[in-house]
DNA sequence: ATGTCGTAACGTTTACGA
């Protein structure tokens, strides 16, 4: 089962993006992060025809995941757990049924966290928290699951095209790393560094100031796999290319190919 | 040269978030 993310920064800006890139990539399942509409605005038709399933978790303007499925989705869940206040739409759950198992995928989109200090920031570090908490709730179950979506955490320096540039970023500081770390630590695989070793991989090239042509990018795009999940790991991979075509995303898919 | 995009709104331009 190939299972991938892709935040597409507005599907109404990238409809064409996203349909030409399913239609070639042709992954079971996508998660997709920054939708920025609300559910009803989300565009059914066009997946539904490749025959996807449609789930959205949507909200006017900014943020809003999705997730598609050719298999059924069961057991939908919009909103990340721990926080009644938050109004934010950045977490999205269902359980998929494989040949072999069940899987469950949740689609996030962490928060960005700049300016850092300041209470954009502390938001992110308490959806960090609230993230690990279900974690651990999933992993108590022992039945795989994977965490898909656009992180906006730069793992280590070998991720950033100039790390020097992100010292300061709330997607770099060390208490974004450390929160990261602590979230794998807890017994999950990080997929694509399961396989693929080294710099010079990016999820994200910033429109401004000629990153993509410079190749000035970073990786903050993950995929994490709970055990049950990473053992049935197969292949993974960034499509990079999907980044210079027109009207693109500032990122570009990653997927992963589990045994399931 | 602080460089681009996408979205929303009392809109033909500005503000915000990334």
């Amino acid at each position: 089962m190939k299972i991938a993310s892709f935040n597409i920064n507005g599907i109404k800006a990238r409809l064409e993006a996203l349909t030409n890139w399913l239609d070639e990539a042709q992954p079971d399942v996508a998660v997709l992060q920054e939708i920025k509409t609300v559910d009803e605005g989300f565009p059914h038709a066009p997946f539904e025809e490749r025959g996807y399933n449609v789930e959205t978790h949507g909200q006017k303007g900014f943020n809003g995941v999705a997730i598609l499925s050719k298999h059924p989705l069961e057991d939908v869940q919009r909103g990340l757990p721990g926080d009644d206040e938050d109004e934010q739409a950045r977490w999205i759950e269902a359980t998929v049924m494989g040949e072999a198992t069940s899987l469950r995928v949740c689609g996030l989109y962490l928060p960005n966290g700049n300016p850092a200090p300041g209470p954009k920031y502390d938001y992110k570090l308490a959806w960090m928290a609230r993230q690990k908490a279900r974690a651990a709730e999933l992993l108590a179950t022992e039945e795989p699951f994977l965490m898909a979506g656009d992180y906006n955490v730069i793992p280590q320096d070998e991720d950033a095209k100039r790390p020097e540039a992100w010292r300061e970023d709330a997607l770099a500081l060390p208490q974004s790393r450390a929160a990261f770390r602590e979230l794998v630590a807890m017994g999950f695989t990080e997929a694509f560094r399961a396989r693929v070793q080294g710099p010079g991989h990016y999820t994200f090239w910033d429109y401004q100031a000629g990153a993509w042509n410079r190749d000035d990018g970073i990786r903050i795009d993950h995929f994490l796999l709970s055990p049950q999940a990473a053992d049935r790991l197969t292949d993974t991979a960034i499509d990079k290319d999907i980044r210079g075509r027109e009207k693109p995303s500032d990122h570009v898919p990653i997927w992963v190919e589990l045994d399931v």
